[in-house]
RNA sequence: CGCGGGGUGGAGCAGUGGUAGCUCGUCGGGCUCAUAACCCGAAGGUCGUAGGUUCAAUUCCUACCCCCGCAACCA
């Protein structure tokens, strides 16, 4: 048994939740689930990001406070964990005490190894975006968003000598101490790591940056980004709480598996690793890194008007049709589109039709013939094709081959629905029922297995398939059949 | 010449120095237990362009065109 810790970013609260963080939630979700099955000991985290100027700012606007803000918004997540039947064990806030003395726990454990100075950082400031620009950045030596010419400017800061770990973060990536894929990502931040990381900005005046942790050793700075947000991943196993047994269970003697978009990968092969070095602590075993969703072909965009709502989506098709379409349909680590046809396309395809109405058959069969005990053995052919099955599930599983993953039961179901056509067995039943029964039990049988090994994929319609086969709990053969239920209705 | 990935039937992807394959879709047929479902068969590709190496190139080489990622808060 392995102790594996599994995380997803966390989400900014400023906006409603993206798919995008959706597609994130179910891909950490499944690996949990497929490692529970197996009988590991998993921790499933994740969470919100809940400080910086953005959210300072969208509050005053609305003319609350900012943890007002973050208590409604956080809300939305937690509630999207929910719609999609995520099961993860904790959920972090940015804004909660444990994380935030999790935080300057590890600021001082930072601070201790010596790779925090202060420096005095100047540059152009333009007060529209109320951040610094580069020259690059600038058109006609205005600020291309505001029209106006920045000011220069000299602000304190806390730095960290990020610039000290290039070598190190080379050699994690390089030794696979520090897993990332695919590998054409691990390609690129290693690129970076050998040409140098600079060194980075690691607080803010707090009448710049007014809403975020408070810097312990002083009161005029603020935590930037790096420190507190990255953080989650150890404070939401109570590191720098009075208990860290969590901690000690799932960081330093666990498997660590971030999972995370292409956008957020230097941060998290970069600074990351480096801050936990400097602090003393073990770094991440592996980072999963996901593409992005496009809309009908399109960069969803507020003003295309084709942001797709994972509560909608969930609400109008079902939360396990989204979860298919986004693990059968999303090449691991690529882009992909979310099509609205192709949606239809694959529900009917593989939900409703290969599986469902698979179910379907077999079931109106087994009752005709009035089957009520069961067996737990597959006939050799069945047997055979089912280990198959598994292996081939296995083997896509532990690569996070997500999408070759979820394509193995079906490949299983495709293979009973030709059986049944020869076989015939409703030809069968009317001059040789025993025979026919036999035959009927080894497809349910087959329907059961495939059940428990779907369950980490869709998890609602695992128990509507107990359901139909009247199974326990733990997926055993009770006396009888449940009643006959269409899994997906057919769509067009 | 910044670095890197890629261009294969309508869509998404495999693949190999020698008849080009998978899934979905499309069309035709079969079956009737089932959700117009299921099964069988077929159509559809000069494997980005132009050269070169070779008995033979989609596969190797060269040049070029195009798309994408990173470099530049964004899931």
């Amino acid at each position: 048994m392995k102790n594996i810790y599994i995380t997803t970013s966390i989400a900014y609260v400023n906006a409603a939740p993206h798919i995008g963080f959706a597609m994130e939630l179910i891909e950490a979700d499944v690996i949990a689930r497929w490692h529970r099955q197996k009988g590991n000991n998993v921790f499933f985290l994740t969470g919100t990001d809940e400080h910086g100027t953005k959210i300072y700012r969208t509050a005053k606007e609305q003319g609350i406070s900012p943890q007002e803000l973050c208590d409604h918004n956080a809300e939305k997540f937690q509630e999207l964990t929910k719609a999609l039947n995520i099961s993860n064990d904790d959920f972090i806030r940015t804004t909660e005490e444990r994380h935030k003395k999790g935080v300057q726990k590890i600021w001082n454990k930072i601070l201790e190894s010596g790779v925090l100075e202060k420096r005095s950082f100047k540059g152009l400031y333009c007060a529209g975006c109320e951040a610094f620009i580069t020259e690059k950045e600038l058109v006609d030596g205005k600020c291309p968003n505001h029209q106006k010419e920045p000011e220069e400017l000299s602000e304190e800061n806390w730095f960290f000598n990020l610039s000290k770990y290039s070598k190190i973060v080379t050699d994690l990536i390089e030794s696979k101490k520090m897993q990332i894929l695919p590998d054409y990502r691990k390609n690129e931040i290693l690129t970076v790591a050998k040409k140098g990381f600079k060194d980075i900005s690691f607080t803010r005046p707090k009448e710049v940056l007014p809403w975020g942790v408070d810097v312990p050793n002083d009161d005029e700075q603020v935590m930037y980004v790096w420190c507190d947000a990255l953080s989650n991943y150890i404070t939401g196993l109570g590191y720098g709480s009075e208990n860290e047994e969590l901690f000690e269970e799932f960081w330093e003697n666990g498997e660590v598996i971030h999972l995370i978009g292409k956008d957020i990968l230097r941060f998290h092969a970069g600074i990351w690793p480096s801050m936990l070095t400097s602090a003393k602590l073990k770094t991440p075993d592996k980072i999963l890194v996901h593409g992005f969703l496009t809309s009908e072909g399109q960069k969803m965009s507020k003003s295309l008007g084709n942001v797709v709502d994972p509560f909608e989506t969930v609400e109008e098709e079902g939360v396990d049709a989204l979860r298919f379409y986004l693990l059968h349909e999303v090449p691991f680590g690529r882009d992909a589109d979310f099509s609205k046809f192709r949606f239809t396309e694959i529900k009917n395809a593989y939900l409703a039709d290969s599986l469902g109405n698979l179910l379907q058959r077999v079931h109106t069969l087994a009752s005709r013939l009035e089957i009520n005990e069961f067996k737990n053995e597959l006939s050799p052919d069945f047997e055979k094709k089912f280990q198959e099955t598994e292996e081939k599930m296995n083997k896509a599983m532990e690569e996070y081959v997500l999408h070759d993953a979820i394509s193995a039961p079906f490949e299983f179901t495709n293979f009973l629905n030709k059986e049944i056509n020869t076989i015939e067995p409703w030809k069968l039943m009317k001059s040789e029922s025993e025979k026919a029964k036999e035959i009927l039990l080894d497809f349910l049988e087959a329907l059961r297995r495939v059940n428990i090994i779907l369950e980490p994929f869709l998890p609602e319609t695992a128990e509507k398939i107990k359901k139909v086969l009247n199974l326990d709990k733990n997926y055993n053969w009770q006396s009888g059949l449940g009643e006959a239920k269409i899994l997906f209705p057919k769509e067009k």
